[in-house]
DNA sequence: GAAACGAACGAACGGTCGTGCTATTTATTG
DNA sequence: CAATAAATAGCACGACCGTTCGTTCGTTTC
């Protein structure tokens, strides 16, 4: 039988494998994530580590959920103390593009979804959960805007949040391949004219 | 000695090889293509697939090139039949998009942007020429357009490229993650805006 | 103090990985 | 047809993979 976690103790350490996991998992991938390694980064021994969890499956799930938990709360929580509109909507993207300043050896959420996106099994259905909720968290606050009048009433939020979201993709790519500054600036541009084209 | 290929014969299984080795890294990505799995596929053993090419590596980047042929033929050839201009740039996007409906398995060029985006070495190089020159050819297409006075004179074409490939990236991502029919239509939707907001 | 429990270890399993070597078969050429 | 070169097979290697197992060491509970 797996240990599976009941002491402080045990969560503890368990948080720790997490954590060293999820640095491990920006750079490689939740793919390139082996026990083997993630032992030695740690300081256990395999089977320690492994006992942890039930599978390597279950550890890479457990990342990715801690993953979705760290964007979340270095996102989303920040603009959720703006007040709803307009404001609360750049707060979302510019901690959305801080979030791919600030994490450019590599980004386990976005990593994951082309890893897992034409595959099956339960990390695919969690990555399109997690991406899933965030869509519909940057729908809502588009929605909140066109309420307080600072959108124009026939906004489509679906669309827009699509939009939206091909301008960090574009930004995440261009961050890591070319100029990051560059990036930066040009999705900053983009955005500025999205909300004005929307504008009431 | 690594034969490397010379006659006729040993270029025309190397070309087999690299043909199923990309419908394999399209699924699996560069990093989940392995010689046992693909001398497998091609009915060949581990050693005779090795030997047409000095190294994994090796192996990597001549199916990377010749993803980046497959994509340059099936989306910017048929666009540079269209006559500059605005009909060009619509071609190049609508080949593009094409291109994302019909690669649904995965696309080989956006995996490998993921898998390389970070890290150093030969592969990362080569996703960065492939992709830049993408992005200039698109951006070549722009300025043709501005020049066919079908766009405003003061249209920054690194910048509409960037905002572009976003649309794409998210078309992409939805295609793969959601409803593909509704992404390409959302797609569509923003490059027609996007367009719009560009006419002269 | 004995018994039970959680945590971690170390060794080993069967596989697969990329990569060398050495034959052997096959194709091309004189 | 023979000679030569190229293409492929066979085999073995060391390394690493995820996983299982039995065991040990503290801590907690009775």
């Amino acid at each position: 039988m797996s240990n599976l976690t009941a002491t402080s103790k045990g969560a503890a350490t368990r948080e720790l494998i997490i954590e060293r996991a999820y640095a491990i998992a920006c750079r490689d991938g939740l793919e390139g994530l082996s026990i083997g390694d993630l032992a030695q980064a740690v300081g256990m021994s395999k089977s320690g580590v492994f006992a942890h969890f039930g599978s390597r499956e279950d550890l890479q799930l457990a990342v990715l959920e801690s993953g979705g938990r760290r964007f979340g709360e270095a996102v989303l929580v920040p603009a959720l103390r703006k007040p709803r509109g307009l404001a609360r909507l750049r707060a979302i993207t510019k901690g959305w593009f801080d979030w791919v300043r600030d994490n450019r050896q590599g980004c386990l959420i976005m990593g994951a979804v082309s890893e897992y996106d034409s595959r099956v099994g339960s990390l695919h259905d969690a990555v399109v959960a997690l991406i899933q909720r965030w869509r519909n968290d940057t729908a809502r606050a588009v929605v909140m805007a066109v309420e307080a009048g600072e959108l124009r009433a026939d906004t489509d939020a679906k669309q827009l949040s699509f939009e939206i979201f091909g301008i960090a993709l574009a930004l995440h790519q261009d961050t890591r391949l070319f100029d990051a500054k560059q990036a930066r600036a040009q999705a900053e541009r983009a955005f500025d004219r999205l909300l004005k084209s929307h504008s009431p």
